[in-house]
DNA sequence: CATTTTTTGTAAAAGATTGTTAACAGACAG
DNA sequence: CTGTCTGTTAACAATCTTTTACAAAAAATG
C-alpha cells in the first residue's frame, strides 16, 4: 500500500548540519540528495523525481527564498526553510511564498521528522491529483497520465524510457543537458550505463513527433555537450 | 479562487484572541465557525464540511493534542495547534499525532494566515483522495462495497485479488509501485509468491475494464519498474 | 582546403522485461 | 463429493532497453 520511499533534498551549505540531517532522515528510509549550493540543489529538482526540499535560508549565491519562488513557480514540491534567525519578516516571506514550513536552528531533529512526515502525506496526494498538461509544436503532453496527443488528436504511445526524457526535456526548456545528466533521470540502474543510450532514445523520440535531425524544432543537438528542448512551449 | 470559501473551525478558551483570529480569517473570506470547548468543535466537525482545524493546546477538559489525536484518526482534515509555551515536548508530541503545524502565541497574524492558506490548498487535494467512491475514465468505485460499474451501468465483477490490487492503484495514483509492494497489498503470506502473479491480475483488470497495454489509459506498465495507475480521477 | 579526429545518426542485434495463454492446485459452494 | 472459481506458476511470444557496429556529420588539425 505504501508507495516507494519519498526523495528529499537538502540544501545548506554547513557541513555540519547538513550530514547529520541527511543521515538521521535516511535512518528513516527517505532518500536524500545533499546539496551545499542552489544550483546544484536545481540540478536535482529539475529532474522531477524529488519530493521534498529542505532548504537552509542562508547560502552563498542563491538563497533559500528564491529556490523557494522558483519552484513554488513550477511544481507542486513540499519546501521547509531552515534559518538561524528567529525573525518574523522573514518566516512571514519565505510562507508567503508558498514554503510550506519554516524551522528555526537549532532544530529538534524529532520534529523536524515529524513535520517531513506529515508534509509527505499532504503532498503525495496533491502530486498525484494535480494534473500537469504541457503543449508545444502543437503536442499535448500530459505527465501524469504519461500521454502525448499530437496535433491532429493522434495519439502517440511512448515507452517508459522515452516518456522519462520527455519529461526532464519539458521541465527543462533552452538548457542544454549533457547525456550523464539524462542518463542518471532514465535509468533505474546503478551501475554505468552506456551514454549512448541516449542518442537512440533521442532518435526514437525524434522519429514518433516528426522532428529531423538535420532542421531540428523540439530537440536540437548540442555538439560535445548534449541536447537541449526547443521547441516552443505555450 | 476557490469555488467554496473554506470553513475553518478555531478552539480557543480564550475570547480575546479568538474572536480577533476569527474575525481577521474572516476579513479573507474564509467561513469560521468559533468553539470554546473541544465538545462544541466536534459537533461541528462531525458534520464533515470543515476544511481546517485551529486548536489550542491548552484548553478545560480535552484538550488540542487529545482533538488531534480524535480527528487524525478519522479525517484527513488540516490542523493547526496554538500554544502559549514554546515547549519541544508538546510541539512534538503534537506534531507527531499529525497536526500539520504548531504556531506559539503570540503569534504574528500575518504568519498564520500564510499557513492556513499553504495548507488549505494541501488539504483540497488530500480530501478527493480519500473518498469512498472514486470516479475514473467513466468507472465508478466504490471502495467499501468493492463494486465497479462501468460508464454504461454495467456492473463488472472483481475477484478479491482484483479488487485489492485495483483498490491500491486506485489510492495511489500516479506513482510507480514495484511488483513486491502489489504484492504485498494483495497476499497475506510472508513466503516469497512469484511477482508474476501481479502481471497476470494487472492483465485481466485491464481486460474487464477495457483497457489496451499497448496504449494504456487507465494501467500504464514502467517498463523495469513496475505499474502506475494513470486514469484521471474525478 | 584537405585530412584527421571526434562526435552523432541510424540500424540491427543482444539481453532483459512484459503480455498472454494455458494449466494446475486449493478454496469454496452446492 | 463434485464442480466451479480463484490465485498461482510456467512457458512462450512480444516488446523494451541497452549495447554494438558502422555510416554520416561536425569539429579540429596541419
Amino acid at each position: 500500500m505504501s508507495p516507494r520511499p519519498a526523495h528529499i533534498v537538502i540544501v545548506e551549505d554547513e557541513p555540519v548540519t547538513r550530514s547529520a540531517l541527511a543521515g538521521y532522515l535516511e535512518s528513516f528510509g527517505y532518500r536524500v540528495s545533499e546539496c551545499d549550493t542552489a544550483e546544484k540543489a536545481e540540478k536535482i529538482l529539475s529532474l522531477g523525481t524529488a519530493d521534498l526540499l529542505i532548504a537552509d535560508i542562508n547560502l552563498q549565491g542563491k538563497d533559500g527564498l528564491e529556490i523557494t519562488r522558483e519552484q513554488r513557480a513550477r511544481s507542486e514540491i513540499g519546501i521547509i526553510l531552515l534559518s538561524g534567525r528567529t525573525d518574523d519578516v522573514d518566516r512571514i516571506v519565505g510562507l508567503e511564498l508558498g514554503a510550506d514550513d519554516y524551522v528555526c536552528k537549532p532544530f529538534n531533529r524529532r520534529e523536524l521528522l515529524a513535520r517531513v512526515k506529515n508534509l509527505l502525506r499532504r503532498t503525495a496526494a496533491m502530486r498525484a491529483l494535480t494534473r500537469r498538461v504541457m503543449h508545444f509544436n502543437g503536442f499535448t503532453f500530459d505527465v501524469g497520465s504519461r500521454q502525448v496527443t499530437s496535433a491532429d488528436g493522434t495519439p502517440i504511445v511512448l515507452t517508459r524510457a522515452e516518456y522519462e526524457l520527455l519529461r526532464v526535456f519539458v521541465f527543462n526548456p533552452g538548457t542544454v543537458m549533457d547525456r550523464d545528466r539524462l542518463i542518471a533521470a532514465i535509468t533505474h540502474r546503478q551501475d554505468g550505463t552506456n551514454t549512448r543510450t541516449i542518442d537512440v532514445l533521442v532518435q526514437r523520440l525524434r522519429a514518433k513527433l516528426g522532428d529531423d535531425p538535420k532542421a531540428p524544432r523540439i530537440f536540437t543537438t548540442s555538439h560535445g555537450e548534449g541536447y537541449v528542448f526547443t521547441a516552443q512551449l505555450d
